[in-house]
RNA sequence: UCCCCUGUAGCUCAACUGGUAGAGCAUGCGGCUGUUAACCGCAGGGUUCGAGGUUCAAGCCCUCGCGGGGGAGCCA
């Protein structure tokens, strides 16, 4: 018989139907009345499915009463409604196989509540626990939300390179890929010859696939990007990893509100999935993680955000009663504070900030016509800041040109870059979204370390 | 990288102004129950992160190192 999901038999009411089960044991009861309960879980769905196995099991005596906590085991019965309270169904088993013990005096979890702290140092087991659980099924539904959303748009999916020579954006440091022997190389001084690396010249993790995509947005009207992306910048904050997932949209024949209205459509559509989807881990969040989680998913899931530009925002944080300790003036970027006050205090809620000085952004943001600020966006979230960063792309080549030497940077060296606007440029826009912020927003986690399987931090490479 | 906090049993934490380590949970054993964070009893379990120092005496004070957390910067 093929194993059945514990999600679906919760859902079933077939009493009396045999079937099979299989999972990691979460607690044990024993009854004098001549059985004892088990909790499983299979990772299907949050809750649990009560076993009752009975005395006369060959192995009752032996095993049943000896499982523990992390225990795996395959259970045979029958599907019948509850005798006892607090669950619909149970399984009346007919078999129990101990597929796999687990020693309770060495197995790291417990069935208490235990620190988050403590299980990143379990991160391989950690999955086990239900806000774990919880969490690997929201990122999946929210991933599965992504290629739907872009998908019913027409948007492509591309794959953008993982390895690249090009540190164009100076979006930030890059981890170098090499196969020089730097052991060797250590031990002789002198400059490093980067001809004789694997790819004739130095390499690195890619920090973005924003130029590959605007290349097949200028080819193929919209596309895509769901990639891992590097960071080697020494960040130790709640809310940066050094390994993670971006999704990149970039839209041919499109300007920055075009950006923002993508922008918001996708969210809208991630948050109403969600709450569609991960019902029960969202309620599970909003009980133990941070009560305020459904609600503003719903919230925002029906309403338009805010939009202002970053003038606007200036105004308004001037005009704030509040003592920032960081002064607010045209001209210097939003701090942390800042964000926060107009996500938190002002607008309770989302924000877009467009428009931003050219000085404070990429060379590769179009210019507007006050030749002061360029055609760029944040969208801004509560407890996280900053989840997308985006912008019209500048398809003037003589501009950009213009630009890439004011940020110090040779045109020559993006000589490809240029042909997009050398040869059929049009207009185009798009954005990038933290994958994991969104995980982390939509879950109410407040470290996003916790919202990856195995995070990677300055210092931090286990497993 | 900078600032602040922190590191005691498997886990969460306690130990007054320095006097030589304790509780709950977990684990093991026993009791009880269609049980459900089960409950009751007994038991085992600690070179108090590491290295120096001050002191008659250091978990507590000082210095350095390592780990963890929060905030800032960088950004997604």
């Amino acid at each position: 018989m093929k194993r059945r999901l514990i999600k679906e038999l919760l859902r079933s009411a077939a009493y009396g139907s045999q079937v099979v089960v299989a999972g990691w044991v979460r607690t044990r009861r024993d009854s004098k009345g001549g059985f004892s309960f088990i909790e499983l879980n299979d990772g299907s769905c949050l809750a649990n499915l009560q076993i009752v196995a009975p005395n006369t099991l060959p192995n009752y005596e032996g095993e049943i009463l000896r499982l523990t906590t992390g225990a795996a085991v395959r259970v045979t019965g029958a599907l019948a409604k509850s005798q006892g309270k607090g669950q619909a169904v149970e399984v009346q088993a007919a078999a129990v196989e101990v597929v796999g013990p687990c020693d309770p005096e060495t197995y790291p979890l417990q069935k208490k509540k235990m620190s988050f702290e403590l299980l990143r140092e379990v991160a391989h087991l950690r999955p086990r626990t239900n806000t774990f659980g919880a969490i690997a099924r929201l990122r999946d539904a929210l991933a599965f939300a992504t290629h739907a959303f872009f998908r019913e748009r027409g948007f492509l999916y591309v794959h953008t390179p993982i390895i690249t020579a090009s540190d164009c954006e100076g979006a930030g440091q890059m981890f170098q890929v090499t196969t020089l022997d730097l052991a060797a190389l250590a031990g002789k001084g002198g400059p490093v010859d980067y001809g004789l690396d694997f790819f004739g010249k130095r390499t690195g993790l890619t920090v973005s696939g924003q130029l590959e995509a605007e290349a097949y947005a200028c080819a193929l009207g919209n596309v895509y990007t769901f990639g891992p992306t590097f960071r080697a910048e020494n960040s130790n904050t709640r809310r940066h990893l050094s390994e993670f997932w971006m999704i990149e949209p970039e839209m041919a024949f499109a300007d920055l509100d075009d950006d923002a209205d993508l922008a918001e459509d996708y969210l809208r559509h991630l948050f109403s999935f969600a709450l569609e989807h991960c019902g029960e881990d969202i309620d599970f969040f909003t009980q133990r993680i941070d009560p305020s989680v459904r609600a503003t998913l719903e919230r925002l899931a029906a309403s338009a955000f805010k939009r202002i530009t970053y003038e606007e925002a200036v105004a308004i944080l001037q005009k704030a009663s509040v003592a920032f300790e960081f002064p607010v003036r045209w001209g210097v970027d939003l701090q942390s504070e800042h964000e926060r006050h107009l996500t938190e205090e002002v607008f309770k809620g989302p924000v877009i900030v467009m428009h931003y000085p050219k000085e404070i952004k990429a060379f590769y943001m179009r210019l507007n016509d006050d030749r002061k600020t360029v055609a760029a966006m944040d969208v801004l979230i509560p407890q996280v800041g900053e989840i997308i960063g985006g912008s019209q792309r500048e398809d003037r080549l003589e501009v950009l040109e213009e630009r890439m030497r004011d940020a110090g940077l040779n045109p020559a060296d993006y000589a490809w870059y240029g042909d997009l606007r050398r040869f059929g440029s049009v207009p185009h826009a798009g954005f990038g979204l933290g994958f994991e912020r969104l995980v982390q927003f939509a879950s109410g986690m407040q470290n996003i370390r916790d919202v990856i399987p195995f995070p990677r931090t300055p210092r931090n490479a286990d497993f």
